[in-house]
DNA sequence: CTAAACGCTGACATCGATGTCAAGGGCAAG
DNA sequence: CTTGCCCTTGACATCGATGTCAGCGTTTAG
């Protein structure tokens, strides 16, 4: 099969799958006039590459994960294993960070909820002016479940080293 | 507080506070000399800045998120909480596509661990050529599982519109 | 008063996966 | 042979958060 079914069947751009090629992630054979040629086996490593790039793995690190290109070697491999190791708890974190701010979002939303609920009860909910409050809210239960909220974010909290 | 203790205390660079500021996530009142001006209130905002932006969110969806600068409307209430619905569903999926291709890596983790042990027990595993094997392995039942492996991450395809 | 440390703005650089365009070659149907 | 579609390589553009530097003002400690 040649790169236009390759992109079909599995979603990736043409260029992209060129790209993967120069990264390392790909082989190709090139029929004799140069166009590359691909079989099924190639069809699942894009998917599996595509899986990695969706998690946000550079295409170095997948580079290193796959060897795809040589043959298996017992160096390689435990190279391999440590990059994996590495990387799944680089997963594992990120992992965690999606939660949280998904918790934090939820009580967000939360507290939004709240705020147009007091609206729909009471049309001048609060003082006028909360120049710059974390949440515009105009019950003080919900700025105190906005602080626990918060403190439970910060629990955790993000450290100087990004 | 000026920028630096801010800084300091939040683990976020100067660049990146001022950057918030531009792209409207952080007011700052201003000294008689322009310096910027902080309280507690903003430390909090800043963590709370990091653990969206850590999530991948971009300054311009936490902005919608967050409506930090302006008085609370109800109009405005309205289009976060759509925002943030939105935006909920792209963590979860986020969150999916992490742990799917956490599960893609442990199934590699062990597909290696077990050519090492086998070449540990017998160090010509098998043929000497698998040109494009998608993984190298010696023992068709590890192959097997890699399949296996593989048709759980294919079960659910990428799809074409990335 | 002076020097050091800090702050301000503005500009340019970076990284990585991808889009897009140009100029040309390959191949199949009419 | 021509037309149309697919392929090739190479180059340049993009986006967003951040780094970094320059040139200049402010604040603070000595």
């Amino acid at each position: 099969m040649r790169i236009g079914e390759l992109s079909a069947r599995t979603g990736a751009s043409r260029r992209s799958l060129r790209y993967y090629e120069q990264q390392g992630l790909l082989v190709s054979t090139r029929s004799s006039s140069g166009q590359r040629c691909y079989d099924e086996e190639h069809v699942r490593r894009v998917a599996l590459i595509q899986v990695f790039l969706a998690a946000g793995m550079s295409s170095r690190t997948i580079a290193q994960l796959i060897p795809c290109m040589t043959r298996p070697s017992t160096d390689r491999a435990r190279r391999a294993l440590a990059a994996m190791d590495e990387e799944r708890s680089r997963l594992s974190s990120a992992i965690d960070s999606l939660a949280a701010a998904r918790e934090a979002l939820d009580h967000l939303i939360d507290v939004n909820r709240k705020f147009l609920a007091n609206v729909a009860d009471d049309s001048a909910p609060d003082g006028p002016d909360r120049h710059s409050g974390l949440f515009p809210v105009g019950r003080p239960d919900a700025a105190r479940a906005q602080q626990i909220a918060l403190a439970a974010i910060l629990r955790d909290p993000p450290g100087p080293g990004r």
